[in-house]
DNA sequence: TCTGGGGTCCTTAATCTA
DNA sequence: TCTGTAGATTAAGGACCC
């Protein structure tokens, strides 16, 4: 299909600033302005997955441990997640997102990719658009966002890493590679601590180094595909298709020990925990997988996976426990006390409908969550009295 | 030093099949 | 039928991302 007229697109990305910590602070007007980080809570294992910009300049970055995080900032306000809270603000920004253009792909929870070309006679230039994406969602929500726009998927998310929080760059086709040049090469896609080091290890250390390499020489480092990509990014190009329907290729769960596990009896119950989850997910997107995954990390960090097959899909929950049980007993895994056990599916039935974020609001409770509800609003009645309690659950008898 | 949880994609090795 | 081999598929691990 050839693309009439235009030269080439005009993508945006969009990325909501510090967004679990963002959305704590608008729900808590007392936390405005303080530093706050979501994640594990001090004293446990685990780290930061959000932190607010106050929290930013103690040093508090995401994926730093808890402990660190404490250390640097004892008076910050450290949270739990509250994932069903943030998906409630993320449905809300996509549904404004929408208003600009139908073509939104969601990156992630917090981030989107909106293909922009031709809405220069609706909203103006690229500018105008980033700007009105910014406006639209902050007057509907509240929150900030940082906004890039360029030719492509690279240069649109490149451009919301440059100016942050609440920024807005755009680059134009002639300016791409001007944009890269300084940039270390750390900043490309799919480049982590692991591909740095062997970039160190060459002398190269920006895009611009990164160009003038020869790509043999990549490739002998890197192997042809990763080579290609990095190379093919060092002079700005990448995809600019935006797909707004991407479907889940698996559903996992897992947990992490508080102190690390001898006790087989202790891992049976987890794991049949974590197989009702999967189990539960599955059911209300609609599907069923062969493959069943367990995943195990044992003391000192050490990680396995043990995967099989199995004849049928399923979405059951004893159907998929007692597969990963199987693998566990099976796997042929070393005998050490477990820090982390999980479990996953995927491998689905072909031909099963894509399940839109829409269908997903629109179903109601399945039983069991419904049952677990009440429980907990007997429990607490019990202990409170009824004035206590005011949920929106419909009261339904179970039968 | 301490490393969560939920994902995707890639590479490599083993196994199956033509 | 035996043997070797190439290609496809599966399993496991690793890197990366948010």
């Amino acid at each position: 299909m050839r693309r009439p007229q235009q030269k080439h697109r005009w993508i945006a990305h969009m990325d909501l600033d510090a967004f679990f910590a963002s959305c704590e602070q608008l729900e808590h007007p007392e936390y405005r302005g303080r530093p706050v980080a979501v994640g594990a809570l001090p004293g446990h294992r685990g780290v930061v997955a959000a932190a607010s910009y106050e929290a930013r300049k103690f040093g508090i970055r995401s994926a730093m441990p808890v402990s660190e995080a404490y250390r640097r900032c004892p008076d910050a306000v450290f949270l739990r997640p509250d994932m069903e809270k943030y998906r409630r603000a993320s449905r809300q920004v996509f549904q404004i997102l929408e208003t600009i253009t139908p073509v939104v792909e969601a990156a992630s929870i917090d981030e989107a990719y909106l293909d922009v070309s031709g809405l220069d006679k609706l909203l103006g230039t690229p500018g105008e658009i980033g700007r009105e994406i910014k406006r639209r969602i902050f007057t509907g929500t509240g929150l900030t966002a940082s906004v890039g726009i360029g030719p492509n998927r690279l240069i649109a998310k490149l451009g919301s890493e440059y100016r942050k929080p609440d920024g807005l760059t755009v680059i134009t086709p002639e300016q791409v590679l001007d944009f890269l040049a300084p940039m270390p090469v750390a900043n490309l896609r799919g480049l982590g601590p692991q591909t740095q080091k062997i970039f160190g290890r060459l002398g190269i250390r920006t895009v611009e180094q990164l160009r003038t390499a020869p790509l043999s020489r990549l490739e002998e480092h890197l192997g042809k595909k990763a080579a290609a990509s990095f190379h093919r990014q060092a002079f700005g190009f990448a995809s600019d298709e935006v797909v707004p329907e991407r479907r889940r290729k698996s559903i996992s769960k897992e947990t992490t020990f508080a102190a690390d596990v001898r006790d087989n009896d202790v891992l049976h119950d987890a794991l049949r925990g974590l197989a009702a989850d999967v189990a539960r997910t599955a059911r209300r997107e609609g599907l069923s997988g062969s493959v069943v995954t367990l995943k195990i990390r044992f003391e000192g960090f050490e990680t396995h996976t043990r995967q099989y097959r199995r004849d049928t899909p399923t979405h059951d929950e004893r159907a998929i426990f007692k597969t990963a049980w199987q693998l566990f007993l099976g796997g042929k895994l070393p005998k050490k006390p477990v820090r982390l056990i999980g479990v996953g599916i995927s491998g689905w039935e072909e031909d099963q409908p894509a399940v839109t974020q829409a269908d997903l609001f629109d179903q109601p409770l399945e039983k069991e969550d419904n049952q677990r509800v009440l429980q907990t609003i007997d429990a607490v009645t019990e202990k409170f009295g009824k004035g206590m309690l005011q949920l929106g659950v419909p009261r339904k008898t179970d039968s």
